[in-house]
DNA sequence: TTCCATGATTAACAATAAGTTTACACAAAA
DNA sequence: TTTTGTGTAAACTTATTGTTAATCATGGAA
């Protein structure tokens, strides 16, 4: 199973600060994205969607405590993790960073190698707990939740439906024959006709407002972008 | 359902330290244990079985890397959470914590409301949920004195219809099997007819008046909004 | 081009799950 | 003992979900 890179935002407008944590996490085999004050930040994440979003408090525009509270209501930014750099001194504002929904918190100055670890210990910790929620572009798919969001927005699929898009949005790219759906969605033991699958592809498709199951003729479905 | 009240473990040598966190965390509802040396904390962990463990790196005996180390390879302290205390100099000792497999670290000398911050994050973030009050909107749901308001005004519900309001608000948004919701509620052992959470769900919601557990058709039901 | 195979589409229908109401047993309180 | 409140069951209704079958579109092979 391919596991995709890890995206991280980092929103700092120190250009050499930017570029020190550029370089330690690209390193640990992280894709990395920047920004350079808070509105950017925000623009950014909508369009990428990353794993974790570096903030530093103290940015033109907007602070990273606004940032922070504002992803916070989109449900889209609900899981993403969230690390903010602060001063030392500055206890107050960190603490109503954690307050605020924060993951984390770093404090400047930054050593590289507290930095990297305490991102690699916040993965780890996520991974151990869902690691089940689907991410694909700016689709998620969360089975905890039995919901689907695509750009924000919730989407509601009925439990085969979702059980489908589940099945073919865990493996990107590949095909799923029709009989794997059928096995892996429906058992076994029942006996469903053959355009059952077809019928449920076209809702999912339907629901979802998104071209991205596509039919390989003669062969099954896969998922992609 | 009773929900007790964390527990943490202290492990410092430093007996003012362990005092001032002691006082600090007791005031926030937790219960508060502690440790002198790394020995001791093993011994008092395996006995307590806490939620959270706060190690002190320098300690005698053990120091926090090598307590940590240790239970992290016991099953039973898979998923404690473990907060070191570092010197805050001490950078390359923190790294190894947070490679060990602890959660979080915090350096001397300690706020204490940092910590107490941090701690709360943590639980937070594993959702093993505060033994406290539960508020989710406007809707309050208190354990303790048995009680569920809703916009300032009480709501009284029976025994069964409270405990199975509070596991579906305990994790707002995730859904809950029926299965999952009978053996929470009802006990393994009773068994008891299909339409029983049904009954029990209608008379929650009648009782708060408001449209705030989601049906999730052959999967089961979650608490939202 | 024409034909065939494979899906897409749609609406109708069947199966399933949940909502509702009523009734009843049982325990605690009056 | 009577009353009241709580929890469970049963019977019935309603809504949603899943499946089928009939028809239409499309692309590739002959």
């Amino acid at each position: 199973m391919e596991i995709p890179a890890k995206r991280i935002l980092i929103a700092d407008d120190e250009p050499d600060i930017v570029e020190i944590i550029q370089y330690n996490l690209a390193k640990e085999g992280y894709e990395i994205y920047t920004a350079k004050d808070g509105n950017e930040a925000i623009e950014r994440a909508k369009q990428l969607n990353p794993d974790l979003i570096i903030l530093d408090i103290m940015m033109p525009k907007k602070t990273g405590v606004e940032v922070c509270q504002y992803l916070r209501t989109q449900p889209l930014f609900q899981d993403t993790l969230i690390v903010f750099l602060t001063a030392l001194s500055d206890e107050t504002s960190h603490i109503k960073g954690l307050e605020t929904g924060a993951d984390d918190y770093v404090s400047k100055p930054i050593s590289p190698k507290v930095l990297v670890s305490r991102v690699n210990a916040l993965f780890r910790r996520i991974n151990k707990e869902e690691g089940k929620t689907l991410k694909i572009g700016n689709i998620q798919i969360d089975p905890v939740k039995f919901v689907v969001i695509v750009d924000d927005s919730e989407v509601v699929l009925a439990k085969k439906e979702f059980e489908l898009l589940y099945l073919l949005a865990s493996k990107p790219g590949r095909v799923f024959l029709r009989n794997e759906i059928l096995s892996q969605v429906w058992g076994t033991d029942v006996i469903v006709g053959d355009r059952t699958i077809d019928v449920h592809i076209r809702k999912v498709r339907q629901k979802l407002g998104l071209d991205c199951i596509t039919t390989v003729k003669g062969v099954g479905y896969k998922f992609e972008l």
